[in-house]
DNA sequence: TCGACAATTAGCTAATTGTCTATTTATGAG
DNA sequence: CTCATAAATAGACAATTAGCTAATTGTCGA
């Protein structure tokens, strides 16, 4: 949990998952966002990475990343029904998970 | 936003939210309950302080603090739609918004 | 095998973080 | 005014972080 929010503490981080959002991208594709090095960017990946956020594949020469989408739900949501919200799968018309008032 | 999600990287930080939940409690009260330091403690509010999540009043030699929802709500819940997920206010029973499938 | 390209690792610096003890500020009681 | 209590500030320190350049690893095409 708190490498999740460490993770989301950065701007570029956070970033880099919404670039994530539609799709896996390549480790140089996600770089060439940015205004950063690529090292500094692999660094990020890492952070990602470690905090689960992420997954990579090898593909050739690329390494790809995607979404780890229930990492950050259970992180989000798990730490939002502490405060009683309430997450709510029922009335979903996207498929994905939904926070509601809770009786916590 | 970063300043938000790097407070609640800190599992002290989150667990003094977590006391907050039913009302205000002084600096003292909430630094009993962990095992550092008084100005330790005091740096960890002024975390949160800073990160708009708490506000501080004083009451003769205490100080008080109390949770700010909202920015905890604006910062958790806007950062999730931005992945799909959608806030509910409709259907809430009881009174705190509602995160829903979005359209996104 | 050689060269180019993609990505990570190594090694560094500067800045930030979490923690402590000691000190200071502010309030209230006697 | 003086003392005790609550909290924050000051100053020190080790550990972590974000950033860089340079070097290394892995994969392909010629």
């Amino acid at each position: 949990m708190s490498s999740v929010f460490k993770a989301l503490s950065d701007p570029t981080r956070r970033r880099v998952l919404e670039m994530l959002r539609d799709g896996p991208k390549s480790a140089g594709e996600l770089a060439g966002a940015f205004d950063v090095s690529k090292p500094t960017m692999s660094a990020h990946f890492a952070v990602l990475r470690d905090a689960g956020l992420v997954a990579s594949e090898k593909d050739g020469k690329s390494v790809f990343y995607h979404l780890q989408m229930s990492v950050l739900e259970d992180a989000l949501f798990g730490f939002a029904q502490t405060f009683g919200w309430e997450r709510r799968e029922d009335i979903s018309t996207t498929g994905r998970p939904v926070l509601k008032e809770g009786k916590a």
